[in-house]
DNA sequence: AATGTGGGCAACCGCGGGGTT
DNA sequence: GAACCCCGCGGTTGCCCACAT
């Protein structure tokens, strides 16, 4: 830790820093993070401005409350990819990967019946002992299962429940335009969005408009 | 009304990858 | 090829607020 990392300012940002590093984006664009502190008097570091406008500045980041579709959507994704929360991200319009993991993290585990202890329930009462905080601050992703991509590509339940994959149907990957061979057991569809039962497939089809199979 | 508890979310930390020199 | 810088990611923490007791 340098002397000039402990002079940058953490916490909340304040209206007046947002309107500083909102100036320094509209001139500069979004890239040299690191020379904000440098050209403004904004007293942060750079991954924190970029931090900033990524979550919440930037104007393609959606701040009313998750829609069912996005949930129902978080869920599949989840399921297919486990933590890889900015792959999920990039398929959620207007959401970020922090949003979508807190979401997940507050909302989604309990709603899927996968989070057993709250991080402040594990806390043996009234201790301040650090170690012991650490331990009872355990992160909610882990106390929901970590759901890691599913090994079995059948479309098996989500731990916990199978609610939300339920009506998936196999999808039949002769209908995809392209040219390289697919494991149809990696593909699903449900009533109104495909599934890639694989990030790398995911990525594969990131240039493909899905046939509909109705 | 005061205090405790848990939920929600913004922000930080540590690490790794990619690009440049 | 090594060193450095920048960026992005996932995990973790801190703070605030609402609600319960």
């Amino acid at each position: 830790m340098t002397k000039s990392e402990n002079e940058y300012k953490k916490g909340l940002w304040t209206e007046e820093e947002d309107k500083i590093l909102l100036e320094y984006i509209r001139v500069h664009g979004r890239k040299h993070w690191n020379r904000i502190p440098k050209l403004t008097c904004l007293k942060r570091n750079g991954k924190s401005c970029r931090l900033r406008w990524v979550n919440y500045l930037s104007p393609n980041v959606k701040h009313d409350n998750f829609t069912e579709e996005e949930e129902d959507l978080i869920i599949r994704l989840h399921k297919l990819l486990g933590n890889r929360w900015s792959l999920i991200a990039g398929r959620v319009p207007g959401r970020t990967d922090n949003q979508v993991k807190n979401h997940w993290n507050t909302h989604l585990c309990r709603k899927l019946g996968l989070i057993k202890q709250t991080r402040k329930q594990r806390l043996p009462s009234k201790s301040n002992d650090s170690e012991v905080k650490r331990i009872q601050t355990a992160p909610s992703s882990s106390n929901c299962g970590n759901l890691s991509p599913i090994s079995d590509h059948k479309g098996a339940e989500v731990q916990g429940q199978g609610s939300c994959l339920d009506g998936f149907e196999e999808f039949n990957v002769a209908q995809w335009e392209g040219e390289k061979h697919v494991d149809q057991s990696l593909l699903f569809y449900d009533d109104h969005n495909f599934v890639v039962d694989s990030p790398e497939l995911m990525e594969f089809f990131d240039g493909f408009d899905p046939v509909d199979p109705m």
